[in-house]
DNA sequence: GATGATTTGTACGTATGTATA
DNA sequence: ATATACATACGTACAAATCAT
């Protein structure tokens, strides 16, 4: 019941970004990537949409030079699936394969959690138990937009504390691949708690410093299974 | 010391693979990506490599739109890196990112063994235990590339037992990115000894339905820092 | 630092393959 | 089943940015 359904907006893709600081020009192409891929992590663009060249080049008022190669990059990163001479769909798994990308995600993140547990430096240690404590006063408070907002930035500091680039890459283009499937989780008060709890859970194991356990809440944490099946329903 | 340096090629983008079967009439970009992938994995262009667009063009007979393409698929599958108006160069990175890089594999490679104690099938289960036979009898007769060729089979049945395929993609997406910066392995007769016994642990375990053994098996079967120090002198 | 050469980014036109009548 | 319409794949030309001098 983790996974917030307004995805981390991925400027570029992942494994540029850390292969090299960009500071160079901004080319047309990024920007109507980005968009593309904005939308479509938003539900905009709901799976199954067809995205059309000559359309979304009238739309972005460009040729559909950059447009092409937009949808090419889409293609790889696994947002769409693009079919030669059929043109480019938003992807639309298949159920199982939805739950397989939950199970690994699910993982991933555990894999995250447990690397923060060895790695966090005393500086992230700090900065975790803040934004956990904030998180249990807007809790309390019932306030569901800075709980989603925090929750964000909650799993985003444990990433970053196991300190592993390419790893946090991986979860955050899995995390995006699976963000048309899941919607608001944090609509009731309990969810709200009971996510608390179990970061709380997260949260103690890592300041132990204890790999397994960090990985094993975190894992439980995730919920696969609910996710998958809450998710998919929006696809028919 | 398991993966092996002969990449399996990745004929489309994992992705793209696994979302549709492709029927399709096989375009030029795509070929030029799939040969491309081939040559920066097996070596032949090291990182570093500037990849020109006007002289790939004339190698392949194409205008360079096609060339284009590939290139931004590379990038975006993390093979090579594009920097906008500067050119794309093979991914050249940092020894830091390479030791992230391989953590994160032997973690993906675990999980993939976990998954297969869980889920194998008697029909992959026999499969699994006949190729461990076979090795055994290669590596007795010192075959060795017999043995290397056996062992991309080995690593293949681990993954499909594991009835994840998104896995399977992340884990040959990264495989793959790693290639160029693994050499032989199997030069010694020890060390091919070694990797069977190393399999004959994973095997056993998988057999027994131990998750857990399997995962810790194979993690230490893929013996990361080794690796990672071992090829990235062939950087400099 | 300015200028020319070179390479990449974008526009546009044509060919080819797919889908529908 | 054939033909027609249409979208995509590719080629070519120009614009813009980078780099070499």
């Amino acid at each position: 019941m983790s996974l917030p359904e307004s995805p981390i907006a991925l400027a570029v893709p992942p494994t540029a970004a850390a292969t090299t600081a960009r500071p160079g020009r901004r080319t047309r192409a990024e920007d109507i990537r980005e968009q593309l891929a904005d939308e479509i992590t938003r539900g905009q663009q709901p799976p199954g949409t067809l995205l059309d060249e000559s359309a979304l080049a009238a739309r972005f008022g460009v040729s559909r030079t950059p447009v092409r190669e937009a949808i090419r990059e889409l293609a790889a990163s696994g947002l769409i699936d693009a079919r030669p001479h059929r043109g480019a769909i938003v992807a639309r798994p298949s159920f199982e394969r939805l739950q397989n990308m939950f199970e690994v995600m699910a993982e991933l993140e555990a894999l995250c959690a447990g690397l923060c547990a060895q790695n966090i430096n005393p500086a992230e240690r700090r900065r975790l138990e803040t934004l956990h404590a904030d998180m249990g006063e807007m809790m309390r408070l019932g306030d569901f937009a800075a709980y989603r907002e925090a929750n964000e930035q909650f799993h985003a500091s444990i990433y970053a504390g196991g300190h592993n680039d390419y790893l946090v890459e991986l979860t955050l283009a899995t995390r995006q691949r699976l963000s048309p499937f899941r919607r608001a989780q944090f609509r009731a008060l309990g969810r709200l708690a009971l996510s608390h709890l179990e970061h709380d859970r997260v949260v103690t194991a890592i300041l132990r410093g204890d790999r397994d356990g960090a990985a094993m809440a975190m894992r439980d944490h995730i919920a696969i299974v609910h996710n998958a099946y809450e998710k998919y329903a929006q696809l028919i």
